[in-house]
DNA sequence: CCTATCACG
DNA sequence: GACGTACGTGATAGGA
């Protein structure tokens, strides 16, 4: 018997792992990182590099994946592949494990730039076949079907264990595989996005290839055709078909990117391949390797929200070792490529960048450093100058090289980008036109798991986690009048400092990422808050435009009425001082004027806040109640004409607030610089401040609000009848929560019956409702009482809550959100009962909070799925989203943000109250109410 | 840097 | 019967 023939088996990994990403259930591994798919994947490769010496079985072997950049197709075809959807979230950190995966195996990995996997795949086929070997593809894609040839060529589809020779190609399009594209290009490929001839599917398309051969026989016979739609669209799409027959058509002449005699396949070599399994959680395949005493054990499991309920394990400092003397300063395209093919080898790379502001929408873009091992993390410095005017800038690459070698890789699919607090490196990069994904971003990681219990800066961090110092940014730039910006910094301290954060982002990463999993965090981390950095990222980056002249004016009347104010208040209190100084007004109120009734808190001080102001107001002082209205306007001047005016970006003329991912416990956003989330709305005069964010002509701008949000949420929470039906009805909740109570509905019960459910929603006190209400505590106690038994729901809801947050020290809000609360057993009692109140809150805030960031994340696609990509998504004020909008698409724009911010709970939660959403719009903020 | 005040949900 | 006078934020001004 002659040596046996050499039979080469060629993976189509791209396919293959979104059909298993379908196939199987959402598992994830032991680190958190989804990996169903992977799981599947390497279940199938073992199974084919398992045959060996068996007969058919492959002798030599390779995996062959789609390289990121565009193909020749599309420049064929611009629309090539163009309707193609995003993969899912929780798909894409799965992609670079396929890499991974294949290597354990020791089998080679094969892509190539401007080639897709189909194309390597025939030029493999067409070497292999000249060599006289035998070729199996393992893949089911049709395309692929050109290249049967029987006794030569066949595919294998693994999910079904089906052989595809001559007879099955011919079983599914009629004709034999030299047939293929000529069928392919009549009928297009809706998931290529490949056109073809409308009103051509793949019956016409098989009967005319059998009838006429070829598909220039079909168009050259189109006076044959009897059917007069087909013939007159075979004629007006002639070039349509002939454009998609190219596009179907297999590139077979590349050369190969390894030597066919590299696949040689030598057996599964055990090491790599237990490290790989261990390191992924998949026990069952471990079992198949012979697992080595000691090994770590713990499986794939299915994501779970609601069940890791155990108590959080204190936070375990790890012992590491920071050797800066590793880092490496990049000024040389050599070291850069090295790098980049470093992060694409690992298929993960920690990255931050440096600026010379803090001001991510105004600031440039200093250098970037990458790690992508602990210790092993470097710095690319592009926009370094000399440290004074007399010194010449560093040695550096060009900027535009390095950003388009760094686009590559941040673009990379296949490439895992970790950042800490990505939104800011996220913009930054942005404006340089870098779309960064896929990523993780370690701030978000921390704020998922440790929210309540641990600050979440990188510093803090470090410090928390690894007991770390990490350079301090104000040792590298200084402080106060001498501080430099990161420009200026030399290069040797500018690349300890930036590499170092790289480097300490890649640790984080390594330890929190396990913790996901673990701690029942995956789903809202994966599924709301990660997201949400591009999400919020595009919103600050389009930013509100605002106008500045109507500000000015607006300043300048309240500067005239304060100063009217100024010398009322002076004559009515008996001579000047300055009324901004609660100190002062404490003095001048009660000790020189002499009032009667002042209260002084802890500090020793009167206190003058606005309740006992409109206390003394009431009582007659007029003093009093001239202060109150200077204190309005001083207010609305400073804080709001003044600052705003100061805030508008200088090339966008727009305001760019910047959004806060871990500002707010409880999981809202918080804005900051300008905090676009207190603008005035309450009284008549602050009222106006709102009438200066506008639309740019030609626009609207839209408000769409959730009408008692958080209301609703508790009666589906605390599952409350009464409340859950009045809310179905759409009743008026507060009247008919005062006939409940008080078995009349006027303006006074309900009235308190509005404080009373707002109460709820903050950890109610009886005490402090009575306060509240003006009456004396113990009517404040019978209404709590009252309502109680009325709403059992409520009492069983925050006994429940207590119960759970005492013995676990966090609360979950219905996505899963973890917020802690360390307090809950504080020696202090005032302590104690605040973390009471704040956990009887927090999973209704937090809900909330996860509802609209849910709403927030999928308003693009959906407004791009209507024809609305021109409705811009500008700002989100708890429970508002304010939207730019073409003139004229305000309807069809309201109809969809309507739509996704009332279903924005589903499908992973059916609620038993309706959300409402209330849209409104005009030429300006105020208007749009 | 801390406190008091007040803007919002 | 005491507790301290509701939950979550950020910006500003005064004062130490």
């Amino acid at each position: 018997m002659s040596e046996a023939q050499n039979h080469l088996y060629l993976v189509d990994g791209s396919s293959y792992i979104f059909r298993a990403y379908h196939r199987l259930p959402p598992l994830t591994n032991r680190h958190g990182v989804p990996a169903g798919a992977v799981y599947g994947y390497t279940a199938m490769l073992w199974k084919l590099a398992d045959g060996l010496n068996k007969a058919d079985g492959p002798t030599h072997m390779a995996v062959i994946l789609d390289a990121s950049e565009e193909t020749h197709r599309n420049k064929m075809y611009d629309q090539y592949k163009a309707n193609r959807p995003p993969p899912p979230e929780d798909l894409v950190p799965q992609f670079p494990l396929i890499r991974t995966a294949t290597r354990a195996f020791s089998i080679p990995c094969i892509e190539e730039n401007g080639l897709e996997a189909d194309d390597i795949i025939a030029c493999y086929t067409y070497a292999a076949v000249r060599a006289g070997w035998k070729v199996t593809i393992v893949s089911s894609d049709k395309d692929l079907m050109q290249l049967v040839d029987d006794g030569n060529v066949d595919m294998l589809d693994t999910m079904n264990d089906r052989r595809i020779g001559v007879t099955e190609v011919h079983e599914k399009f009629g004709v034999g595989p030299e047939k293929v594209g000529d069928v392919l290009a009549l009928m297009g490929d809706s998931v290529d996005n490949v056109p073809g001839v409308p009103g051509v599917g793949p019956k016409t398309a098989t009967q005319l290839i059998q009838q006429y051969g070829d598909l220039e026989t079909v168009l050259a016979s189109t006076d044959e055709i009897t059917k007069p739609k087909l013939k007159q669209n075979l004629i007006e799409h002639a070039e349509m078909a002939r454009l998609s027959r190219r596009l179907v058509e297999l590139v077979c002449d590349s050369p190969l990117p390894e030597p066919l005699e590299e696949l040689t396949l030598k057996g599964i070599p055990p090491e790599p391949l237990r490290e790989f399994l261990e390191d992924m959680g998949f026990k069952s395949l471990l079992n198949r390797v012979g697992k080595e005493p000691g090994a770590s054990s713990g499986g794939a499991r299915p994501i779970d929200v609601m069940a890791s309920q155990s108590a959080p394990k204190p936070l375990e400092k790890e012992k590491i070792t920071v050797d800066r003397t590793q880092y490496e300063c990049v000024i040389s395209d050599e070291a850069l490529d090295r790098w980049i093919a470093e992060a694409r080898h690992k298929g993960y790379v920690a990255i931050d960048t440096e600026t010379d502001a803090l001001d991510n929408m105004a600031a440039r873009l200093v250098g970037v450093s990458l790690a992508t091992e602990p210790n092993k993390a470097c710095y690319v410095p592009i926009g370094h100058v000399g440290g004074d005017l007399l010194s010449d800038a560093p040695r550096q690459l060009p900027t535009d090289l390095v950003l388009g070698k760094l686009k590559g890789l941040l673009e990379d699919p296949a490439v895992l980008k970790i950042a800490h607090n990505l939104k800011y490196d996220w913009v930054m990069l942005q404006r340089s036109g870098i779309d960064v994904a896929p990523y993780d971003d370690t701030l978000v990681m921390s704020f998922d798991l440790d929210a309540g219990r641990s600050n979440h800066g990188l510093d803090e961090l470090a410090q928390a986690h690894f007991d770390h110092e990490c350079i301090a940014f104000k040792s590298v730039c200084g402080v106060g009048a001498k501080q430099i910006s990161f420009d200026k910094v030399p290069l040797g301290a500018a690349t300890e400092y930036a590499a170092e954060d790289a480097d300490i982002c890649l640790r984080l990463w390594l330890r929190l990422k396990p913790r996901l999993a673990e701690e029942g965090s995956t789903r809202v981390y994966q599924m709301v808050d990660r997201p949400l950095v591009a999400t919020v990222g595009k919103m600050e980056r389009r930013g509100i435009k605002v106008d500045r002249e109507y500000l000015a004016k607006l300043s300048g009347t309240f500067a005239t009425e304060i100063a009217a104010l100024e010398q009322r208040v002076y004559e009515a209190a008996g001579g000047p001082f300055t009324i901004g100084s609660p100190q002062q007004l404490g003095a001048v109120l009660y000790d020189r004027m002499g009032l009667s009734g002042g209260r002084k808190g802890k500090s020793g001080q009167y206190s003058t806040d606005v309740n006992e102001l409109e206390r003394l107001a009431g009582e007659g002082v007029q003093a009093a109640r001239l202060v109150l209205d200077w204190r309005q306007l001083t207010k609305l001047k400073s804080t709001y004409t003044d600052a705003l005016q100061s805030q508008i970006n200088r090339d966008t003329q727009r305001v760019h607030t910047s959004y806060s991912l871990s500002g707010a416990q409880t999981g809202r956003l918080a804005s900051t610089e300008p905090n676009l989330q207190n603008i005035p709305i309450r009284t008549e005069i602050g009222r106006q401040i709102r009438d200066a964010f506008v639309a740019e002509p030609g626009h609207q701008l839209m408000s769409a609000d959730y009408s008692q949000i958080e209301l609703r949420l508790a009666a589906h929470m605390a599952d409350v009848p009464q409340l859950k039906e009045a809310f179905s009805k759409g009743a008026d909740i507060h009247a008919m929560t005062a006939e409940e109570l008080f078995g009349v509905v006027d303006r006074d019960t309900r009235g308190k019956a509005k404080t009373v459910n707002f109460a709820i929603l903050y950890g109610i006190s009886s005490w402090g409702l009575a306060g509240r209400l003006g009456v004396p505590k113990e009517e404040g106690k019978a209404i709590i009482d009252r309502y109680f038994t009325r709403f059992p729901g409520i009492r069983a809801y925050i006994d429940e809550t207590l119960a759970f947050v005492r013995e676990h020290g966090f609360t979950r809000t219905l996505f899963g959100r973890k917020t802690h609360f360390p307090n809950i057993r504080a020696p202090n009692p005032n302590f104690r009962a605040g973390a009471e109140r704040a956990a009887i809150n927090a999973p209704i805030q937090g809900t909330s909070a996860d509802l609209i960031k849910r709403a927030m994340n999928r308003m693009d696609d959906a407004l791009a799925d209507a024809g609305l990509s021109d409705v811009k998504m500008l700002l989100q004020v708890h429970d508002e989203l304010v939207f730019e909008v073409p003139q004229g698409k305000e309807e069809a724009a309201a109809a969809v943000v309507r739509e996704v911010m009332a279903k924005a709970a589903e499908p992973a939660l059916k609620l038993d109250v309706p959300l409402d959403v209330e849209v409104g719009w005009g030429s300006n903020w105020g208007e749009a109410h």
